[in-house]
DNA sequence: AAAAATATACGAAGAATTTCGTAATATAAC
DNA sequence: GTTATATTACGAAATTCTTCGTATATTTTT
């Protein structure tokens, strides 16, 4: 990297506002294709590489080798693990997709609304169909956000 | 693609439920490293290479030439457009900022989210330090889309 | 006017991700 | 038990994205 002689600023206050999930230990980032295989996962719960593969045919148009190859390499990331006992393996999430979420949100915050929650938060809302219910919902975190502010 | 026969419908909801933005003329989706061009271009206006180039070396470690190669394949996209009547062309961008996110964010929530906007907003809001003018804003939005329900 | 600096064009290397084909092995069916 | 079927292992091709080096052309400097 640039070692910023102009605005250290910036560096230095990515490390004093560090999120708290990125303190604790690396977790490997899911590509987009391996982020599909854990939704089935957390979905439907431990499953074989066919159950993973019939699951995903319908959006997705690959080989059954290439489901395998994916999920093998998610052992190898630690991203999922599996049960060896019988031939046909049994693979679960080692992740949990609460996490996964934080961890994705917060990079596509950066990436593409340059850390502006709110903004973010604004068009999700404006252009995404939303229940009463939800609605209600994240009002009553925003009440709860509020009251803890000073 | 797989011609479901089990599950029609869901190939069937997607097009009856086409968000108006998908419906507009295909625009080209920027990688990360144009998303980060792009930025510039947003923020300061119409530039040359060198200015993009200088611009991100604080962030980014990469060579003139790429970020030089990066903006012609972008003008090849139609991402961005440029005036070439001095010989050092001037780049600006042809799509805006908010398009560009709503795209990203569309995308972002389908794949991360499963769609679920009250999902993506709660964690947003949960896990980022959004300021007290900024949560007065997305409550007022809220109020807006609530009035607008039936 | 020659030399140096700066710009674009473009092919191709490098890297990361996704895809597949084939071999080896185990299970099931006959 | 032999054949057929299903599963894993694994290398490598295909794809997409990023990076760079070199050639060529233009402008600026000396």
């Amino acid at each position: 990297m640039y070692s910023s002689k102009i605005n250290p600023i910036k560096s230095l206050s990515n490390v004093l506002f560090l999120p708290i999930w990125m303190m604790s230990k690396n977790i490997e980032k899911p590509t987009e294709a391996e982020l599909k295989i854990l939704k089935v996962l957390w979905q439907v719960g431990p499953c074989t590489v066919r159950q993973v593969h019939e699951a995903l045919s319908y959006d997705k148009d690959s080989g059954y080798t290439t489901t395998l190859k994916l999920m093998q390499i998610m052992t190898e990331k630690g991203l999922v693990r599996r049960n060896e006992s019988s031939r046909t393996h049994i693979y679960e999430a080692t992740v949990s997709e609460a996490d996964t979420q934080k961890q994705l949100l917060h990079k596509f915050l950066e990436t593409a609304f340059s850390g502006s929650a709110s903004k973010l938060v604004m068009q999700a809302l404006g252009n995404h169909r939303t229940s009463k219910e939800e609605l209600e919902q994240i009002r009553q975190l925003l009440d709860k956000i509020e009251k803890e502010k000073p």
